[in-house]
DNA sequence: ATGGCTGCAAAGTATTTGCAACACG
DNA sequence: CGTGTTGCAAATACTTTGCAGCCAT
């Protein structure tokens, strides 16, 4: 009872949180949705479209890949949910409240790591100094070789 | 800076250039490699793979996909070649001339520029205290918007 | 003449869309 | 009840691969 009902609407920290979003926005809670949500609050790193899909391997009930991508945009939309690329591969999803300022990624083992904000800002700082580009690494990591890999690599 | 009588051979600056360049790494010069050669020295940006094979338009002859996927592929194997890719779009392809340290790309325009040593020493720097990770700009640009599609989207 | 390359077709991966049935509010 | 959503299937976009035959060297 000591629990404050009132929670934070833009950064939701629960899946009833995220669902109280969703009716704040006039957004149906379906279990297709719902899902999507606890497989996002579950998975401790970005996980991608397919692999929600799959109940994050069987913990939790498979469900359609198109409903997957349809929900995903949606909560996007609202701001709860950010997604990223990496290379080639497939867009990588994760909770906005998780997501960082940007992520860099491993060009070897596909391994990827968030940056803080700091550092995000040294590097858009760089760049606009030397050519004006303004830098997305929330959507778009810097790829080159984690320590592991590029420790073997030399 | 004087200008070298001698052509330099990983940079070359015309397509009988990069075919010499093909003969010394001992790959044949077929009308198809040729095709892809003379399609990325006329273009003055970077080019789909689907573009090279209409022929940029009628520019050249149409050629066959699935090849022009394995030259570039080849192309850029031997360092004459770079590719990137910009947000859910097919991936762009340029002739990788002379030596740069690093590249930048425009999500929006598919524009692409190059980083100079300091800047990419700088980006460099950020991320080995940030993460430990070592960034390959020279392979993987660094994705953000141009000042021009920057200053269009706020 | 020999094997690197080509062209065609088909498969593969990532994502989107059409549509009838369904179920949340 | 009405319409936002779902699940299935098919379509789309991009890229790779298998294979028989061709041609550059």
């Amino acid at each position: 009872m000591t629990v404050p009902h009132q929670t934070r609407a833009l950064a939701p920290a629960s899946v009833p949180a995220a669902i109280t979003t969703l009716r704040v926005r006039g957004l149906r809670v379906s279990s297709a949705r719902r899902l999507v949500l606890e497989a996002l609050f579950a998975a401790d790193t970005p996980v991608t479209a397919d692999a929600i899909a799959d109940g994050l391997n069987g913990r939790f009930p498979s469900s359609d890949l198109a409903s997957v991508y349809r929900n995903l945009d949606t909560l996007e939309e609202i701001g709860l949910v950010r997604h990223f690329h990496v290379a080639h591969g497939a867009g990588l999803y994760a909770l906005a409240t998780r997501s960082r300022a940007g992520y860099v990624a491993c060009a070897s083992c596909g391994a990827h790591q968030s940056l803080d904000a700091a550092a995000v800002q040294q590097v858009a700082d760089v760049l606009r100094a030397a050519c004006g580009y303004e830098p997305q690494l929330v959507h778009f990591p810097i790829i080159g070789r984690c320590p592991e890999c590029d420790h073997a690599h030399s």
